[in-house]
DNA sequence: TGCATTGTGTAGATTGTCTACATGGACGTG
DNA sequence: CACGTCCATGTAGACAATCTACACAATGCA
């Protein structure tokens, strides 16, 4: 009946702890304990359940929370409405990025937006790609998948496709594979590989290389930070996949880029939200920021491969 | 922000005055008045203006409170599945009919709800068929209207077709016309009519037959109660149109009943009802008792008629 | 000019929700 | 196996929000 209490469910949900809830409500975990006990003698039916020292829901609870959720979104839309009509976007909007978006997309993002909307953003080095546990904490969640991989579809979450970055092999200078216009799969046997960290989503692309191939890279290092990798490549002692967009930042001219061909090598960049987030004004012109700036991106790349 | 809030303004703009919602929502006007005002300092821009000694929505009120709907609507989907969680449907429904239709459905329905579902009947004759305006006080509102004629739509009201309901011209036995199968327009000028009273819907049926038939119709009396219109058919003092289900109900066998061709000469009944509580598991079940005992009285009066 | 009606202020009562603190169970560890 | 930690949950009192009761101003109607 009340939606303070469904709102304090829906976030149970989405946190899993009692404590969570009352530190992200600023709430003791006391009131969201009595609110949820209340919520529970309206309901006439168990909504939680002890499990050890926390506490889960029962099918009723998740299915209560689900619709929770969509009394959430209509209540962001009408906020969102009036919003426009004093055309003034309300709020704060935080966001995290993965560190390569971030360094490609918010800078421009920050000039579009002005000084009139606070944006706080923060990188987070996502180890297994858990995006979609950030959307409970931020607003807005860059995060990256391979394509067609639709890795946090069904989950409830509004998901808004920014841009999709070709992956490419990076050489160092004067490699012998750097006068050639791109590369194949078998063209990158023999190589010795600086790969990514375990259970990132790139390495589906070195698979599949193998696998298109006939034969295994030889792996002699595995990093998580895109530069680290960079700086082994430029120094000779090895070769990698990179993305295009974003890679020899910091010395320019030192990595050569080749095109992948025979492979799909690319990654969809999305922003990943709650779906009642979602509808805020101010996140909504971040988001129109975000696209404009990827497709400017996007687009001035275009032009230099075309010359 | 508040939902309680954004509901008074729903009901303002549905009630039209600060005093209606008071006695609404049980609360006094003061309070009305207080949240009110609470929420446009809220918004920032003025929600209502004063008009004479009543109080009237800004435009950006209107949009308020067009959204406020959707979120009542949501939340009362949440209420909804809660409830079909228990196998509960909670609350009682209350409902206002015009005359025949009450007759004809009601006892059916009431039948098959059974004594565990309270269902609040009323009837009110709907002199100039202000049947949106009933939405406000009762949960279900019966209402007919000529085929094709759709005068409530676009109010954002929830419309359940039940039944159509052919009109046939009503004749006392003996009459000259009362060996045809059917009658057409141009059998009926030269008669005497009992007519229905001005802005009755069955009017346009008369002006359409007057049109097609190329000459006026007399009409001696205009009444706006079926039974006594019927009564003064039986009498012999003038024919009338009557809806073919819902005739003759006092004195069976005394009202002769023709179809009448070359005029589409029927009434759809349907179920008007504000769309949050259309979402209400109690409600929802009245209606679906409401459209299998329509069924059940179509039914019946095609097998008589294929006799 | 009364008189009813409408919306709105003010003061106080009432209700509900939160915090602070204490309790009890579940888990891991020395 | 006792110990500390973590988690959820009770209890009592503080606090905030909302409502009622009443008074008042403005408008429209007889």
């Amino acid at each position: 009946m009340d939606v303070q209490r469904l709102e304090l469910l829906r976030e149970l949900a989405d946190r899993g702890s009692v404590t969570a809830v009352a530190l992200a409500t600023h709430r003791t975990p006391s009131a969201v304990s009595q609110q949820l006990k209340v919520l529970e003698r309206e309901a006439g039916l168990p909504l939680t359940q002890r499990q050890g020292r926390g506490l889960v829901l029962t099918s009723a609870g998740r299915a209560l929370a689900r619709s929770a959720a969509d009394v959430a979104v209509s209540l962001a839309k009408a906020t969102a409405l009036w919003d426009e009509f004093r055309n003034h976007a309300s709020g704060e909007v935080s966001l995290v990025t993965f560190p390569t978006a971030g360094q490609m997309l918010l800078p421009g993002v920050i000039k579009i937006l002005g000084p009139d909307l606070l944006l706080n953003c923060a990188d987070e080095d996502p180890e297994l790609s858990d995006f979609p546990a950030f959307t409970a904490e931020y607003d807005i969640v860059l995060a990256h998948s391979m394509s067609g991989q639709l890795s946090w579809a069904g989950r409830g979450l509004t998901v808004v496709p920014l841009m999709t970055e070709p992956l490419d092999v990076g050489l160092p200078v004067g490699h012998p594979l750097s006068d050639r216009a791109w590369v194949g799969p078998r063209d990158l046997i023999g190589e010795t590989w600086i790969g990514v960290t375990d259970g990132y989503p790139f390495e589906r692309i070195l698979h599949a290389i193998e696998q298109e191939a006939g034969a295994r890279l030889s792996m002699s290092q595995r990093f998580a930070d895109l530069a680290l990798i960079e700086s082994f490549v430029i120094a000779g002692l090895g070769i990698a996949l990179v993305p295009r967009y974003t890679s020899g930042g910091g010395q320019p001219g030192r990595l050569v880029l080749k095109p992948l061909r025979g492979i799909e090598s690319q990654r969809q960049i999305v922003a990943l939200m709650r779906p009642d987030r979602a509808e805020r004004l101010a996140v909504r012109t971040v988001i129109q920021a975000l696209q404009s700036e990827a497709a400017k991106v996007e687009q001035s790349h275009s032009t230099v491969t075309a010359r």
